[in-house]
DNA sequence: TACGATATCGTACATTTGTACAACTTGTCA
DNA sequence: TGACAAGTTGTACAAATGTACGATATCGTA
């Protein structure tokens, strides 16, 4: 199993594969017009964080007329695991535990969501990406 | 309420700021002696990182003896707040509930953990930063 | 008072990131 | 078959980021 560490995904780059990740695929105009509103990026430049994904081996894209459709290459826990970690260890030290204590001491997760994650985990000893 | 959003603070920056509010105050040395294992970064990067934050108004100096002692000036919840805001807001659409679900399917946090921070926003209903 | 150790300051520079225009290509329709 | 619309490609460029050298200032000490 060859490992290489992924090249950075800059956040522009983040938003843009997550759309992917949710409507499987899509041309670049179909990825502009998924862009959450107050978003506005240019035709051009969704393009060029399309172009610059596929080059870092995120994506692919195949043909479809004229148009480039994108899909992704990457499993989205890979991407969102290092992610995560990266975050996890620059803010916190590394302590996922601190993470979600910060969210919970300021209300941005309930304590019913706690706990019915708790139930979750308590069940389903495995994960299953 | 003046709540201009403040400047960005790059990774790097990051991990300084963190090793300040954790030693309280430092000089340049101080705070490169702090630096993680397996995180080299020369003197005089570390210095510019000082810098940086500085100018971005993270941290200030006073004067002892030769060398510069900076400490931050701004809240770590503050800086961490927003930090995981825009994490959040990238990776899990806004949804910090949908985070704590990542870990929680990964194992990065244990059932055990998710019931003590349960109990504890139980216990506790106003946040004191 | 001159020297070494230690600091800061000015500056630099390659990469990455965000953003996008202008030019060229190619289906499609009249 | 020729023009238009929609696409892609090449290219650009400023700002941010990571990294750090060389020059200069200063404290303590011989």
């Amino acid at each position: 199993m060859t490992n290489d560490p992924l090249p950075v995904v800059s956040p522009s780059e983040t938003q843009i594969l997550r759309i992917l990740w949710d409507i499987g695929s899509g041309t670049v105009q179909e990825v502009s017009d998924a862009l959450p509103v107050g978003r506005n990026i240019a035709y051009a430049t969704v393009q060029t964080l399309l172009r610059r994904l596929e080059k870092k081996g995120y994506i692919t894209h195949t043909l479809a007329g004229k148009a480039h459709v994108f899909r992704p290459v990457v499993q989205k826990s890979a991407v969102i695991g290092s992610a995560v970690r990266s975050f996890v260890d620059r803010l916190f030290g590394g302590d996922p535990a601190a993470l979600v204590h910060y969210l919970a001491k300021n209300h941005e997760i309930s304590a019913h969501e706690l706990e019915k994650l708790q139930k979750m985990i308590e069940s389903v000893p495995q994960n299953k990406g």
